[in-house]
DNA sequence: CTTTTTTGCTAAAACGATTTAGGAATCACG
DNA sequence: CGTGATTCCTAAATCGTTTTAGCAAAAAAG
């Protein structure tokens, strides 16, 4: 019952011809190689009939390549990383490549370990979130000379692909829509990190805070345990009794930031402007709904597998393809001029 | 300088013994294959010189095995999938398989046609969360007798493999808990699914009420978009005003409930006992937080790649591993006795 | 000193494709 | 009719492994 799937074999003993006439035709390679019109289409019917596939890892030992792309982020775990996963998943799927996801934990040590297995697989092309030291792994695959794209940060210095949003400008339009409703002394709580997408939220918060003449209250958290980094923003916020609004730079913080405000100063959650990057389902849900500079997940997970496939059809490594997509800022409570509820 | 990766046969050529050996040694079999003790050394030395590592391509190619675990969800970007996911992946990698994730979006067809594709690709060993009616393909792949977990669902008329929560008494502990805390109207929203989780869910939600004699008040959404599901939710709530509670069986149901409550029943928020399946760090975070059921993720991922492992190594279908795991349930502010603020 | 057994290894086929180099017929042309 | 071109196809190598079947030399047994 278990009969073995067909072969490139069978189907040339059975037509009468030769192994090579077959994969020729199959390969859409039998005008060009003169094979009677005759007898190209005797193997496509019959490759048809029995429902030929080829085997994917016979072909990838003899050409060398794999058909898998490898999706690597910094958690997979995170929605905003999952939803986009979920994206390029369907593509990916439809055109025939399979996808291997998995998290490098922006450790260089652990992109290195990932990217050594993969290496070894022949895979087919990569699109990476770049742990912050990973320059040198980066460096290598560039000389490999093998599809790759960047996304969400990148290396400045280095002439790849990436598709990124405009952080900086994002930033300093939301936080200038925090200083149009009133706002004045706005926090601004990041991590601190010297990777493309933090510095340009920052510079952009900067810019913003600095032609209101306001001044910049910045608070940089290292790259700690969350139960750490929760006393921390306790402490910057009650060390800032000024504050009327704070700006998350990511949604991991914003998440953070709500529980320490929940419990710590409760009364702010509602007074306070709070702005996020990054949306998220539940910003909307929240009480109060949290406003968020939106990435365009949808956009960003087409633009990365749009310029794939163009990388796999020719790969011609002239052209380097570096886009940068604009992000929204969803409006919501958590933003809006208070002054009706301050009675 | 792009040097190619060393071989198995340039071992050989190196140490002057051939190729059979190299492979015999590699794969440990060189005592049982009495190969000499210092030819086995000379071959593991150079071998880890130079820094050998099989072609999983050919490996695979030739044994028919590819290590490649599929892992199949509804749909990877529900953080519950999502956080699996991840704990599935860092074994995985441990232990030298690579993962790959799908999303079937419960639907049978695209289950049938995912695994048609895998099919192809040899696939070592299938995870999988089935879609309602993909009882014939996994069937098929039982004959196949290839690995293959179930989770999160079984069919109770198949002899899988499976790792499940207890839904049924979760549920119904979690029902008891809202009563013993004078909840006396607890509607139940769930969807309308014949699947062992859902199925037992209801169960559990049914057995606690009628044991405390009160009535049952069940809201079945048929599997819709979301904005009528949010209509009928509004329905609901609306003409069951002496509702004093709600349990919402999945993640997804109790984000579109709590939007519909705070849209329209902004004052129920806080004094309705709620209560949900499958915990968020949302819920942690929201006001009024939200009490939940807690799959415990740690553990069934742990226990699937345990068993997936289990089955790797010896294949015996003799043993069927049918693991039901407890879940957890975390009490939050929103189903505590509200009596002290009703002032 | 044969014969048998054990030791230590290897040749070659196989997995299922792709691709290079070329061969046999047929045809065209002078 | 001889030569060259064209048409249509194929043999065989190759990718990097695993595995079966077996061989030569040394050791043990008789």
């Amino acid at each position: 019952m278990k009969s073995k799937r067909p072969s490139i074999k069978d189907i040339a003993s059975y037509i009468n011809v030769s192994v090579t006439t077959v994969s020729f035709v199959l390969n859409g390679k039998g005008p060009e190689m003169r094979i009677s019109e005759e007898v190209i289409q005797k193997i496509l019917n019959y490759a048809k009939e029995i429902n030929y596939t080829p085997n994917q890892l016979a072909q990838s030992l003899r050409t060398g390549k794999s058909n898998v792309i490898v999706f690597m982020v910094e958690d997979i775990s995170n929605p905003f990383f999952a939803r986009l996963a979920r994206i390029i998943e369907v593509t990916a799927y439809k055109k025939g490549y399979k996808v291997i996801f998995c998290s490098n934990e922006n450790d260089d040590r652990h992109t290195e370990e990932l990217l050594q297995v993969f290496r070894d697989q022949k895979v087919t092309g990569y699109i990476i979130i770049p742990s912050a030291g990973a320059k040198k792994q980066i460096m290598a695959l560039l000389e490999e000379d093998v599809p790759m794209i960047l996304f969400d940060r990148y290396f400045p210095e280095l002439e790849t692909n990436y598709v990124v949003i405009d952080n900086g400008n994002a930033t300093y339009k939301a936080t200038r829509h925090l200083i149009g409703n009133g706002y004045r002394n706005i926090g601004f709580v990041t991590i601190a990190s010297k990777q493309t997408q933090m510095m340009d939220r920052l510079k952009g918060y900067n810019k913003a805070v600095k032609e209101a003449k306001l001044q910049s209250r910045v608070l940089e958290l290292p790259f700690v345990k969350a139960s750490e980094g929760e006393g921390l923003m306790r402490h910057f916020f009650e060390a800032n009794p000024e504050l009327d609004a704070v700006f998350f730079a990511t949604n991991y913080l914003t998440q953070r930031g709500l529980l320490v405000m929940r419990e710590y100063l409760p009364g702010k959650l509602n007074e306070w402007g709070i702005m996020t990057f990054d949306d998220n389902e539940f910003f909307r849900i929240h009480t109060p709904s949290i406003s968020a500079v939106a990435q365009p997940l949808e956009e960003i997970g087409n633009k990365l597998m749009e310029i794939m496939l163009e990388l796999l059809k020719h790969n011609e490594k002239r052209t380097v393809h570096q886009v940068v997509l604009k992000s929204e800022l969803k409006v919501r409570d958590s933003s809006k001029a208070k002054d009706a509820n301050s009675i």
